[in-house]
DNA sequence: GTGGTCTAGACCACT
DNA sequence: GTGGTCTAGACCACG
């Protein structure tokens, strides 16, 4: 699986990191039990602070998407990742899509051009929820 | 329209001003050609610096949202406030989308619920573009 | 408020100042809604890096105990801090209480004796819920 | 007796283990003079290295829990298990204790709750002491 | 060799 | 001046 960080962006290394990990789980490209590689490697790889490669695994770790084994390093786990209520987490999906939304609308991205790309996005994850 | 902030929220309060104004344009509670407040009176209205406030309307002004005339205050611009090139627009959605929905995907969420969801917020949305 | 911090000890620094935060509020040294030292001053008064207090401070925030405002630092919050849910805290307390007793009861301290502490370490504390 | 241990806990496996065994005896479901598997057999059982379970051995050997004789392998010893000074004994219960009432206190856990948690897992405690 | 912790010093965004 | 982020390099506990 292919990692790439922008050092000029505004979002955070390890904040990166754990979005592209998140993104790879979404489309199989890392599949639940699937090891990570080690802390060490991973920032030597990527050229970045151990520290910070740390700091997105524990990321991780606290949303319950991978385990960190003292004799393996950290795996995968296996989803869905339940948050500590359903009707929370719906209402956060929910507020960021306003925010969204309301941004295409504004900048003229028709509704229909939305579904469909939300449609192609659905394609491309192995893990359906239809 | 009636805007909040949350003092400890991780998004920047600029930030947060922005989006509300942002969404309250687009659910139609603030009309194009509409005038907003003063810098100096949102600020006392909020409780927070008007440096802050400022920095909201600067940002709402680079991305054409709203237009600063100095003898009549900021003025709500008509959308499409088009960016620099659509492709580019829709590409930036696609990519925040993506991130979105893999979320929504790994908690479990069903992908008839985050359209349901969708179709909500559209019909709350004042400038639709079906 | 005092602080005091066992270098040479296992848990770590962070924990530990985590740890003593929590007993100031409990024992009412750290009154609700009371500002927290910053980061800098606190590592400064104990010796200690500042990112040990950052990750001490996140830790408290993200339990729910203190919350961070860009604008004055960090205050307490009010408790009680909810857990995600009541039956699992009560669970993680019996874990824990188990075997404390167990070693308590094997180390010949009597139940009476382990009640009376018990009692007399609630009779210190400010938030009582009989 | 039944000895299950968590490999991603951040409790380390030989303290698991250590903390499993004096619930057991404190439960009775080992008894004083009982026979522990050796640290061979263990160690195959649990799936997991020799050196931790000899580890564990150890650490209840110093706390004279158990005793180690080459030729009969380990064997539980008959508490109490005096420590150095029943005054230290003491001091370092009513600290932990503390903390786990304190968090307690600020998760809303009543202190009846808490005594009838306590008086629940006195009455599971073989080795009674009124 | 693994992750976890800590340090000293730096830069940045926010207010 | 605040907290947040990142680095480079170090030590430790665990297995």
């Amino acid at each position: 699986m292919l990692i790439s960080l922008q050092l000029d962006s505004e979002v955070p290394l390890y904040e990166q990191l754990r979005n592209q990990i998140v993104l790879g789980i979404a489309k199989g490209q890392l599949k639940p039990g699937e090891k990570l590689p080690t802390v060490r490697q991973l920032a030597e790889d990527l050229g970045i602070n151990s520290m910070t490669v740390n700091k997105a695994y524990a990321l991780l770790k606290q949303e319950n998407v991978i385990r960190i084994d003292r004799r393996h390093g950290a795996k995968v786990n296996f989803p869905p990742y339940k948050t500590a209520d359903d009707a929370i987490a719906v209402a956060e999906l929910e507020q960021k899509l306003e925010l969204i939304i309301a941004e295409a609308n504004l900048e003229g991205i028709a509704a229909d051009t939305f579904r469909s790309i939300c449609e192609r996005i659905y394609s491309n994850m192995t893990v359906k929820r239809v």
